[in-house]
DNA sequence: GCGACAG
DNA sequence: ATCTTGTCGC
């Protein structure tokens, strides 16, 4: 199955329409068996104002990927600022699936032409995170992203959409509910309850660690429900986050900071 | 029509 | 996500 590139720079209509287009592909049994995995990898995104980008490293193949299809007319047909002053800043960080280790952290910043619409985050984000992972010298065998993956209302979350677009099986892991109806779980580590959407089992509330507020976990492409929390589950250390999410996090928090401070 | 609403 | 200090709890 070739990789179905598309435009990010679109209108709303036409991103729930790509979303509605891909949903088919998303494959919900578990493609992989993460005891064989080697690497697994963590993105995470934060926003920039005003700080321009310095990238000096060429742009990856997802990048020229997406170029071709940001004509000036498809600006203009979507009806977004030529110039943005908003760019999104990515980290993926890449863990040794033994150890636990961090093998690698690359990065990558992307002018932001979407706003955020609950639904629809992986316009806004999506660019950077393929621009970073595009870096990678080790190719991660999962990736964990900081949002929803069919626990979503076309059933397409970011974790889903950046699956599809790089073949890399993944997992979504929100800190809140988009969408979907579920029990308090018990308060201790490692319990969980169905999340459901229109009577659809598309994830699960998760207790990652004693009292503290759950975590939405659903299949991104690649995994089963119970897959994907079991591979959550197995990458939590002692927060409330996974390691891969917490660790990507950090990084561009660290990351944002410096680059505000040489500005 | 009235809420809900990943980051 | 982002704007922000101290503060309560394990």
């Amino acid at each position: 199955m070739e990789c179905p590139f598309h435009s990010f720079y679109v209108s709303t209509e036409e991103a729930k329409e790509i979303q509605r287009d891909l949903r088919g592909r998303v494959e919900l049994s578990n493609t992989i068996s993460f005891k064989d995995v080697e690497f697994i990898g963590g993105a995470d995104v934060s926003f920039l104002t005003a700080v321009p980008d310095s990238s000096e490293v060429p742009a990856a193949d997802y990048v020229h990927a997406l170029d071709s299809a940001h004509s000036p007319e498809r600006k203009q047909q979507a009806e977004m600022e030529p110039e943005p002053s908003v760019s999104a800043l990515a980290v993926i960080v890449v863990l040794d699936a033994a150890t636990g280790s961090l093998v690698e952290t690359v990065h990558a910043q992307a002018p932001v032409y979407f706003p955020y619409i609950p639904g629809l985050l992986s316009f806004r984000e999506g660019p950077a995170v393929l621009a970073a992972l595009g870096k990678l010298k080790t190719f991660p065998g999962v990736m964990c992203y900081d949002g929803c993956g069919i626990a979503h209302p076309r059933g397409f979350g970011l974790a889903s959409h950046m699956g599809i677009l790089t073949g890399i099986p993944s997992v979504g892991c929100a800190k809140s509910r988009l969408c979907g109806t579920h029990d308090e779980p018990g308060w201790e580590k490692g319990n969980w309850t169905e999340l459901r959407f229109k009577k659809k089992l598309v994830g699960s509330c998760l207790r990652t660690r004693d009292n503290v507020r759950p975590v939405f976990v659903s299949p991104g492409n690649g995994f089963s429900v119970d897959g994907a929390r079991d591979f959550v589950m197995a990458c939590v250390d002692k927060y409330r986050l996974p390691e891969p999410t917490r660790l990507a996090h950090k990084y561009v928090t660290a990351l944002k900071k410096e680059l505000i401070t040489h500005t």
